[in-house]
DNA sequence: TCATTGTTGATACTTGGTCTCATTTAGAGG
DNA sequence: CCTCTAAATGAGACCAAGTATCAACAATGA
């Protein structure tokens, strides 16, 4: 079994599990989506999620995967991003806080903690306000992509 | 003169001169686009901005006030960001690096800067990315409407 | 004044997403 | 296994946020 497929039955593991424990009921067009989302190797947009479910069941709707991504995102397990081209889903299994890097070249997305993350917090009690949430994205270019940018031997000029 | 009227004037006049250095012709639609923009209290969503364009020149087309917005973008002066409930853009003039608190009850916007702003670029490092552009919203409840929420003489209930 | 080139508005189109509603189906209880 | 009900579905209309195209128009410089 790969790490890829391993990563692919605990996501699904953990996906049907949430929605067990809101109660939610098992139905086909369900765990067709849901084991599409577990496959996706990266962030994907919900268009390549709409296909890709698509090409499984054609007979599934837009709206299921829409409502599907909606109640993963209330269960903390897939997070959106409003990326510089489209929306950007991202299967997110960690259950500490922590926060996303995404490749704009590849879609490999990361996940990263900082070492004091109540700074935001304190600079908005700061200016009187109460924070609710919030979301730190970040965009960059992956370890592969970067090896790629630059080859060796040919050394990056100066700037 | 009040301080509303104040801000109104200098961001006209920055968003201007920004486009100035662009090369950007004057044309009326965009200056009454930049108007209505400047004359923004807070932030505001497309359809707002479009409809308040509307009301002073039913002519100007929708087309137009994108394309302003993204040159706006471009320079600086707004930002865009993906509230709970739709796109957000938020007039911004303050030219240190900062960042935004958004009141999820009457969208007031506030700014406020980390003590340690490079902790996400050395936290991202750290995980081998590159780091490109990074977003960091906030969304919470502003101190007047933290003041509505919890009246004089009815204090919150302990939780 | 005139030519150039940037800008505009209309319109069509795309993507992301919600709403409604009639039909289907999961799964609990008998 | 059957029955009933509430949950879930898919079709399709609808909406918001943009973008692409393109012919008409207008700001500037010569
Ligand atoms: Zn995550
Ligand atoms: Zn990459
Ligand atoms: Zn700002
Ligand atoms: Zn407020």
């Amino acid at each position: 079994m790969t790490e890829g497929q391993i990563g692919e039955s605990v996501a699904l593991r953990l996906m049907e599990r949430a929605l067990d424990a809101q109660g939610l009921r098992h139905t086909l067009p369900r765990r067709t989506i849901l084991e599409v989302v577990a496959g996706m190797g990266h962030s994907f947009t919900p268009t390549e999620l709409t296909e890709q479910v698509a090409r499984r069941d054609p007979h599934i709707g837009r709206a299921s995967v829409f409502r599907l991504l909606q109640l993963l995102r209330g269960a903390g397990l897939v997070e959106r991003l409003h990326s510089p081209d489209g929306e950007l889903y991202t299967l997110c299994l960690a259950t500490e806080h922590h926060h996303h890097v995404t490749c704009t070249v590849c879609g490999r997305t990361a996940t990263f903690s900082l070492e004091d993350d109540d700074a935001v917090g304190r600079a908005v009690e700061r200016v009187g306000y109460r924070m609710d949430h919030h979301v730190l994205q970040v965009f960059g270019v992956c370890p592969a992509c970067l090896q790629r940018e630059r080859p060796p031997g040919r050394p990056e000029a100066p700037q």
